[in-house]
DNA sequence: TGCTTTCCATACAGTCCGTCCGTAAGTTAC
DNA sequence: GTAACTTACGGACGGACTGTATGGAAAGCA
């Protein structure tokens, strides 16, 4: 079957070879570095197929960020999904570990952390990024409030300082010489911080 | 006097005359929405003078970059300066509302927090960066490591996954619809995070 | 004052983004 | 099956922007 072609099929293949051949490019070189005629033709299509299927570059580049942190997500789901039913202070260690290991690829961190907040604007950054990372770190925030292993506060503030702290310490560990090292040494900083949080 | 000007006092004119008008520009509209003709006419010169004294564009957003850094920096010094003979945990306080002040200016958290590590680079971002607010937080960390109000640790780990708190904590702060609440919640969350790491 | 260096304005070349139009591939109606 | 229609795509054009090269004015120095 499939010698013929459908639209959907069309559209769904143009689409994801231009997401998967715009991603290592941004990743390595940055947003405003990489133009739209190279990643057209890595894609094997043309700069008219590109403008076709998306709005602009950076409707482009949102779309590789959607799907670098959909991939976070689900890894870091899984890894929480694991340790649920244990102690949820474990399930937060185990997250900063997941996050700590899916940030030490740059295709994750340059997209992620450095490249979409200019390039698509604070606001629309975080928009998608609650959709994923964010979403689930207020959710193990809440998690906790239930289970009375945090003092009653409002869960919003104290989930964007949690990760702010965990975005800049996936840059320190990621970007630093001794990776293994630098990622110890900020797993143990952030362990401290959220073990200085919660009450017994 | 002045009737005759001196090179030194012509170059140093039309420096800041191009810093001071590309500052409200690049933190209105960003690095990238914002062209090189249209920054020199706000300074009242022409696009030769700007690359006569700045190598390019992004180092015309360095020089513009370092300024707002350098005016938080001595801000917060003097804040932390007043406070320096009384508990370093009250200084740490202190330094959070100095902080959270600080980048409730649009011109400060946009060209700071959102353009700089994309248009110069996360290392390049770093390096400056801990030339005034990251190496505040790294002293203040010392001196509480000093005064064994910390476990001993090492300090640049620590530093970083704190500035990255701030850092999110205020632009989150700065975007908020309901901006005093907002501020007083994450003062709140920062306060309990950083009370939590010390010991008496 | 005459010469050199620094500072700056103008003109030019190269690149890149977004749009427009024509064509091909696929879908629906009869 | 084929005709009418919609969708996907390639190629080319126009506009804007960055960085450079060239010529002249202002300042430093003898």
């Amino acid at each position: 079957m499939e010698s013929k072609r459908t639209q959907a099929s069309r559209t769904a293949a143009t689409r994801a070879a231009l997401v998967a051949a715009a991603r290592p490019l941004f990743a390595e070189r940055g947003f405003a570095a990489v133009g739209t005629d190279e990643i057209a033709r890595a894609a094997g299509v043309t700069r008219g197929a590109l403008y076709h299927q998306f709005a602009g570059k950076t409707d482009l580049f949102a779309a590789v960020f959607e799907t670098v942190e959909a991939e976070i997500a689900a890894r870091l789901a899984a890894a929480l999904g694991d340790g649920g039913s244990g102690d949820p202070v474990a399930t937060l260690h185990d997250g900063i570990d997941g996050w700590l290991a899916a940030c030490a690829d740059p295709e994750v961190h340059r997209i992620v952390l450095i490249e979409a907040p200019a390039a698509l604007g604070w606001e629309r950054w975080r928009e998608i990024g609650r959709r994923y990372g964010v979403g689930l770190v207020e959710a193990v925030v809440q998690g906790l409030l239930d289970a009375g292993r945090l003092p009653p506060q409002p869960v919003l503030p104290l989930a964007h300082v949690l990760v702010g702290a965990l975005e800049e310490a996936a840059l320190f560990a990621a970007r630093a010489d001794d990776r293994a090292q630098a990622t110890a040494d900020v797993r143990a900083a952030l362990v401290r911080l959220v073990d200085g949080l919660v009450v017994p």
